[in-house]
DNA sequence: GATCATGCAACTCCTGTTGTTTCAAGAAAC
DNA sequence: GTTTCTTGAAACAACAGGAGTTGCATGATC
């Protein structure tokens, strides 16, 4: 399957929304993330549930944040996704009567559940203020290049 | 997609095969790992392609391993099998014009090159050696269980 | 030459994200 | 109060990639 892009796509339209006045509707949400305001909505549910972002309908609605960017976290929007599944790859069988085959389910969710364990950590030690911070390094680059230029 | 358990299901084929006294027919494996002798055809190719099993047509035909369990890793049998994805998430787009989607995208990818790397890594550790080994451990327990029945 | 086994091509099936259409419902503007 | 804008939700098609299946060619053994 083509991989699921849901969490990048949120976390791109947080930043947006923090540095954007007022709701953002779903069809300008949509063109930045080159998508579908449907699918803006279905994937923003979850986060609206957690109380993430809140939306409103009618004139001048949309969708708004409800947290400052310092505090949420990637895994809070990963799990406000409903935990989606991390790895394309898996056992046969979870519970196999074969030993062999336990004994390889073993060594293979082993390393799975560490790798695991460990995006989960880094998830909650980043936040969105944090990718915000990053981007405005990238923005002051950008302009500094451009400033030599002249 | 259901998740690709090719690699899980190589390694527990390529540990009966070790055990087994001459070549064993891809439909002994197919019944094995519980599928379809053209499934198991077609996977073990990419080991056969690395010299980790060979194969041989005809009568007493079939496959047999090439190498010793302990001189093959799971990160060989990984590799044999053409590196498949390892995670189901991913970016929207790995080239984004947009500064904040190559913020968000540089936090994701961060991460999940750690989480790669780490998986790489105990892959390469840990040998069909190391899963026979635990495979006998398994086996000896239970036989223990069974005498303290009786 | 009959039989057994792999090699390979060409499908279909399955599953989950993504894309799309359609309509109901609520909120602001006029 | 009607129009307009927006979300909410259901229903379905598109797509991707592993898995399953069929059919047949090829080669080795008996």
């Amino acid at each position: 399957m083509r991989s699921d892009s849901r969490l990048s796509r949120m976390l791109h339209a947080l930043i947006h929304m923090d540095r954007h006045d007022g709701a953002m509707t779903s069809e300008q949400l949509a063109q930045m993330l080159n998508t579908n305001p449907v699918v803006v909505r279905r994937t923003m549910a979850g986060l609206r549930d957690q109380e993430i972002v809140r939306s409103e309908k009618g004139h001048g609605g949309g969708w708004a944040l409800n947290r400052a960017l310092a505090e949420v976290s990637l895994l809070d929007i990963y799990r406000a996704l409903g935990d989606p599944r991390l790895f394309a790859i898996g056992l046969a069988d979870d519970d196999p009567r074969c030993l062999v085959e336990q004994a390889v389910n073993a060594a293979v969710a082993d390393t799975l559940a560490a790798a695991e364990a460990l995006v989960i950590a880094r998830f909650g030690e980043v936040t969105l203020a944090d990718i915000a911070r990053d981007f405005d390094a990238r923005f002051a680059a950008v302009m500094g290049r451009k400033g030599s230029e002249a």
